[in-house]
DNA sequence: CGCGATTTTGAGCACCTTCAATCCGTGTGG
DNA sequence: CCACACGGATTGAAGGTGCTCAAAATCGCG
């Protein structure tokens, strides 16, 4: 099933310093604006193309590498010896995974949901960076931080939360990422990349639940789900009623883009 | 329930450069030292003395401070409109939360679970030390990486473990990082400052459930639990069983006293 | 001793799971 | 073009893990 070719290659670009975005550290990025991938401007980079369902960290290998997504969807998750699995995260294109500073075994892996494009950093190269560009230290601070608490925010849905507001708030979640990150389309529509068994792993219910929960908010008219095209039809009333937070789970890092993903 | 009066004082010392430990960085330092509380080294230190049951940190205000727990123990929680809790975590003497940057509304609230004191550094010094000192943002970095490995484990054992097999992990973690930070005492044994209300909202469960799982671990001889002190009796059994990985669920930051708690 | 918080135990119930069958859309080979 | 296979979605029926409600026992503490 999960089938773990990987195609790699390594690019130069004109030589250039880190790019780092010193002037906006403070909050002062606008983060309406969507943060489409980023133009390769980096000394030299370390690319790979990856097929949908292939592994690009491998929980209990040690890790090396932190990695931007430059195109598709990734998820991370944890398998456990039986074979089950917990769906941890998901990262869009802009989004940064993995990041470390020291090589320890991975606690988790993290596959390519759809086929996509990543840019490898080596965990040296970000410790150096950190050390010749303190304004780097905030942003990847800043982004860590923000990794932490839509962790927490998942945790509370997982242990606190029933199926159905889990649901909601997973939906709202995806798909206002979805829609800033590919702000083009159907105006109020997305095309969900998960099947309902990546939906039920990242909240810790059975697929055949998911589709229950899900037919259950068609027929309320929250939401429009077909051929995993996804309509938010009431969105207030879907907000309101999972106990949705956009100040928490939208709250991504003031500078998203303020690191040169190298 | 929570009263929530709080006791403020500030301390003056002998002026200190930052104490960051510049040699430490590459994971060289010994980690099964306990990380006992700091000798207090700074040059100014705002410390609070939190009784049990008040919070530090409130869900919703915006949050300025990050703190250093110097005696006692915290935990971290999160409130949803109708009263239902989920904690998240929780931190000994020697652990730092709420490592922030940026000023936001705070995603959680945490509380002294047993009386406590905690050392507040505000986040402007915690950037200046960051821009002063290049090294401090490796430490940093780390710590909250570490503290996001953990609450990724947590979210597993939220969506995929069993009740009993939640339990047991949660035990196993509380009882290593117990005797971790305080080895004196019984050799064997430690006293929960939890009550099995707290167990229940940081597993997800009820305290009822809760209890009728201790009991049954108790009747299978894993564990002795009696007036909140608890002896693990087979910890390899336990482990095995509950999939507790001591790779990840106590790796702590390889240089724990690497930052001047100031 | 008496009160409140916590722990313990019982009985019944519900949410979600498990097992199973069917359906559907897509791609593949004859 | 059709047959077939395959992964995914959908629906039904039955069962179990963990919840709710409730009461009693125990502990901590003034």
């Amino acid at each position: 099933m999960t089938h773990s070719s990987r195609h790699t290659r390594t690019l130069r670009h004109s030589p250039l310093a880190c790019g780092m975005c010193t002037g906006h550290q403070a909050g002062l990025c606008d983060m309406t604006s969507p943060a489409a991938p980023h133009k390769p401007r980096a000394s030299q980079r370390t690319v790979l193309e990856v097929p949908a369902g292939a592994d690009i960290v491998r929980q209990g290998e040690i890790g090396r590498n932190s990695y931007t997504v430059l195109d598709g969807w990734l998820f991370l998750y944890c398998l456990l010896q039986d074979g089950r699995r917990q769906i941890l995260g998901f990262a869009l294109p802009g989004d940064r995974v993995n990041l470390q500073i020291m090589p320890r075994p991975n606690a988790f892996s993290i596959q390519a949901l759809t086929a996509a494009t990543v840019c490898a950093l080596p965990h040296e190269r970000l410790v150096e960076a950190l050390q010749r560009h303190p304004a780097a230290a905030v942003t990847i601070l800043d982004l860590v931080t923000c990794a932490e608490r839509i962790a927490y925010e998942h945790m509370t849905s997982l242990g606190r939360r029933t199926a159905w507001e889990r649901t909601g708030h997973f939906l709202i979640e995806v798909y206002c990422r979805s829609r800033k990150t590919f702000p083009a389309g159907d105006a109020h529509a997305i095309t969900m990349p998960f099947t309902q068994s990546h939906i039920a792993d990242a909240l810790g219910l059975t697929a055949v639940h998911v589709n229950r929960t899900l037919r259950k908010m068609v027929a309320e008219n929250l939401i429009a789900y077909d051929h995993r095209t996804l309509r938010i039809l009431d969105p207030d009333r879907l907000a309101e009623a999972t106990g949705f937070d956009r100040d928490v789970s939208l709250a991504g890092p003031a500078c998203r883009d303020g690191l040169d993903p190298r």
